[in-house]
DNA sequence: ACCTGAACACCGTTCAAGT
DNA sequence: ACCTGAACACCGTTCAAGT
């Protein structure tokens, strides 16, 4: 929370910085993402990230955390079981990318694998929510049984369509009355 | 297959490299591997390393190759269904990281994406075959679903042992007669 | 407090030049 | 055919120095 104009114009400065990496991020990828490169793009000088952000990885944290929060502030519509889970994974698949650079750092850096696991923490809960909105009682066995149903399909070398079939037959099996 | 004595060589000498790579791999993971770190290890010009590999990605992927044959060339003790499965995820748990890493390569890297591609093909079918063995029979989709669970429940951040259980509410639910 | 310039220690890849 | 030396174009991070 802001309490100064200081304060407000640093926050300005790291949104500048943040938005340029989320540039970089949506096109290219991780391997796109360097301090380099935003500070280029920003017209300063590559210190001067370091300002803000004291390595490269607490940057890509906060430019994923900002397109994650985005991603997931929408509401699933919330029809049938199947259709909250299948709209669940359509969001998952959309972050899966950047989720596995998060990981991947995540083996070496700190803050990285902290909000990785926050990030998984968030989705089950989200997961829960869209079931208990359903009017499904989700004890927390068929919740990660569904949730690994997610990550697990978005994993593998099929088509759309046959994610969602394997969706709709694993939420058939696994979700019992 | 080395038809002469140069043929030899140059496979005892790619060999070599590989295993470098594989030693880097092994402490370290995929940050700790690089083309110059290699080349020093053999005491190697960092060039001589291309005479034998056009890339990094294609040293990787002759690394990781050897690793994932390695890792899954023993015969699972087939008794129940469910140990089967429970002993094929934790072959792929060893191996997770690496999967990983050449996962992100494979988003730039036409080898690394021909690999991951292999490696799932050959996955998919040596857990069919494992059922097989137990005398259940099969279909595409239920292999699917199976393969699904075991790749999403790696990715939980749980504790191994709920990762069995929740690997054996899978299969009870999935693995229908 | 904020930023620059310059350095340090690394990379992957290419290429002329040697044997 | 195999390898070296050197270069190119990048990195992430640090730090003295400026305002």
């Amino acid at each position: 929370v802001p309490r100064n104009r200081a304060d407000i114009a640093r926050d300005d400065k790291v949104g500048e910085i943040v938005a340029a990496a989320r540039d970089r991020l949506v096109d290219g990828g991780y391997e796109n993402l360097s301090v380099a490169g935003v500070a280029r793009d920003l017209g300063l000088a590559q210190a001067a990230v370091y300002w803000y952000f004291p390595s490269k990885d607490h940057l890509l944290v906060a430019a994923v955390e900002g397109m994650f929060h985005d991603i997931l502030a929408a509401k699933p519509p919330k029809r049938s079981t199947l259709s909250s889970v299948l709209w669940f994974t359509e969001r998952l698949s959309e972050i899966a990318d950047l989720r596995r650079a998060v990981r991947e750092r995540a083996r070496v850096s700190q803050v990285a694998a902290e909000f990785d696991r926050n990030m998984a923490d968030f989705l089950r809960v989200m997961l829960m929510n869209a079931l208990s909105d359903d009017g499904v009682f989700a004890p927390e066995d068929v919740a990660d049984l569904l949730m690994a149903l997610c990550e697990g399909v978005l994993v593998l070398p099929t088509t759309r369509k046959r994610k969602r079939e394997l969706i709709a037959m694993g939420v058939e099996r696994l979700v019992s009355g």
